[in-house]
DNA sequence: TCACTGATCGTCT
DNA sequence: GACGATCAGTGAG
């Protein structure tokens, strides 16, 4: 297989508003060129964290670890989640307001033996549904923390390397002050999603 | 398919 | 000192 063509996005390519990116990153891959060859998958679940939103960890204003929310848009937040797993998201407003994109589930498109040896046991959609499973696979950790997205770099995003399908849309996943809104977005019929079936009608 | 549980630790109250 | 933007395994329906 000759390896998929992937355009790296720059900033401008990104909308500067934190729904309308959460929407744009559907189909968009993430990239990561690792010592042993590049893995790229592309995204299918994104959830918005919004600057007036109780769910998001820049609610209550600025700290060392949430910093990267703060940033121009196009910076990877990682951060520990349940002790466990990293999660990765995407800054998404200006400089100075706090807002990001959690990315929830991928789909590999490129190295998917290298994802599976950072995920042993695991195959096809179970490889990546899942915030805490994708950053596993994909490399991504707390070295990528604070990390610019559209300078130059192993890790980046790319233009959407197959269009993205028709767009759901759900309450988020796991959290519980602001859960009734609808800012969970994934590309519906899509296998490779995650979350309750019941979730990933609409 | 869903509900429940234990694991595990940094962050903020 | 409590609380998570989770995951994997288990058991019931």
């Amino acid at each position: 297989m000759t390896p998929p063509r992937l355009r790296r996005l720059r900033r401008r390519d990104l909308p500067a508003d934190t729904v309308a990116l959460a929407r744009f990153l559907i189909g968009a891959a993430i990239v990561h060129d690792l010592p042993e060859g590049r893995v790229a998958a592309r995204i299918v679940e994104t959830e918005a964290y919004l600057p007036d939103d109780a769910a998001s960890h820049s609610y209550r204003g600025d700290t060392p670890r949430n910093r990267p929310m703060f940033g121009e848009r196009g910076h990877a937040y990682v951060y520990l989640n349940y002790g466990m797993h990293w999660l990765f998201n995407v800054s998404s407003e200006a400089p100075g307001i706090g807002a990001g994109v959690l990315i929830r589930a991928v789909e590999p498109v490129q190295g998917e033996a290298l994802m599976q040896a950072r995920r042993p046991g695991r195959h096809g959609p179970d490889l990546a549904n899942g915030p805490g499973k994708l950053t596993l696979a994909l490399g991504i950790g707390p070295a990528h923390d604070g990390l610019d997205l559209c300078a130059p770099g192993g890790l980046f995003l790319a233009a959407p390397p197959r269009p993205p399908g028709e767009i759901g849309v759900s309450t988020r996943i796991g959290i519980s002050r602001d859960a009734h809104r609808p800012l969970r977005f994934f590309e519906r019929g899509n296998p490779h999603v995650s979350g309750p079936r019941r979730m990933n009608r609409h």
